[in-house]
DNA sequence: GTCTATATGGGGATAGAC
DNA sequence: GTCTATCCCCATATAGAC
């Protein structure tokens, strides 16, 4: 009756559960959010017992951190990967753009790295939001003169309002579907070029 | 050995559960989180059976909205208690600063408003965040030289950067301790104003 | 060292008694 | 409106098979 699970020979030990663990969790949270997820469904999917994550993961909150850091590099790559002119002003912006747009099209899995799982002001969710960061500050640079405290705080006032608008947009502040999509990345656009405009002032 | 919960005879009706249960609820979320938080916990500290809360709320999740609510309105109130000065920017600045004061000291009740628990662009939500986002609004208003859409524009772009900037700090990137919310305090105060030098980049 | 089988305890949720 | 009893799912711990 059991239908079994491999049809040459069960191999006995899953040979990369750890991988395997990350890549089911990410998907399951994809589908019901970080809530949704267990432990038990993701061994069940991947055919093993439900104790066998614990050889790879003390707990399940170890398993969501390691999904949130990989989550925090599909963000630094939505982030990298949106073009927009040779202009600095429109480089910094089109990050912004990215970050919004991740955080929409990857609701859960951003919630996953900013949710309330975050037990303590967590050093790893920090260190997978630094790639994140540097990529602000690194299009903020060519703004800042060669002064190394504008471009890092021009940089992260940026990352504060493309954070901030993609949480309105979860809130639903700008209605749902496509179109609050757009008018939410059109928000944290304007609202970094209104940062470099008037960027003296973080400096003060 | 129990200890009565009223002298002179137990009521069989708690009186007004739905209320202590918010109360209760808050109460054990700033102990413990809001993961920490339980139906079962909360109805074993008002001393009534597991099964009473759902006369109440649908489920949970209906209780924890119910708090968000609640949480929303001590928002308020905290972000027009900041007072600071007579002139529009600084008013504004002080409603920034009063919104990453109160994320910084009631951690565990921001993150039930904003944190993963949101099923999907929960409505209640939105609406509880309304007076938070109009007492930005308010204080854009003088800055907007009565363009109604250019108030908006700016009093969300101070909003998502005051989000922002406490996100930002529940993660770690300004350190720990009171040092670490001052300095991300004087951040979001800092970009308030940068938005405000540059908002006529807000409205293109 | 990696996985299975199994057991414990807790929490969410429902049905029916009072 | 609240309680008791009950069910199911889950996180986690332990012992042993491979």
């Amino acid at each position: 009756m059991a239908v079994p699970r491999t049809t040459k020979r069960d191999r006995y030990h899953h040979g990369d559960l750890r991988a395997a663990l990350i890549d089911t969790a990410m998907e399951l949270i994809a589908e019901q959010g970080v809530q949704g997820f267990s432990l038990a469904e993701a061994s069940r999917r991947l055919g093993v017992a439900v104790s066998a994550p614990y050889r790879h993961f003390a707990d399940r909150d170890e398993l969501l951190l390691a999904v949130a850091a990989r989550a925090g590099e599909l963000l630094v790559a939505a982030v990298t990967a949106e073009r927009g002119g040779d202009a600095p002003q429109a480089r910094l912006a089109a990050v912004a753009r990215g970050y919004v747009r991740f955080a929409a099209g990857h609701r859960a899995l951003f919630e996953a790295m900013f949710g309330t799982l975050t037990p303590v002001g967590e050093p790893e969710l920090d260190r997978a939001m630094r790639p994140v960061k540097e990529a602000f500050q690194g299009a903020a640079t060519a703004l800042a003169d060669g002064d190394q405290a504008a471009a890092e705080a021009l940089g992260l006032a940026v990352v504060a309002a493309a954070h901030g608008y993609a949480g309105l947009l979860h809130l639903g502040t700008f209605g749902t579907g496509e179109e609050a999509v757009e008018t939410a990345v059109k928000r944290a656009e304007a609202a970094t070029l209104a940062l470099i405009a008037g960027r003296t002032a973080l400096t003060s």
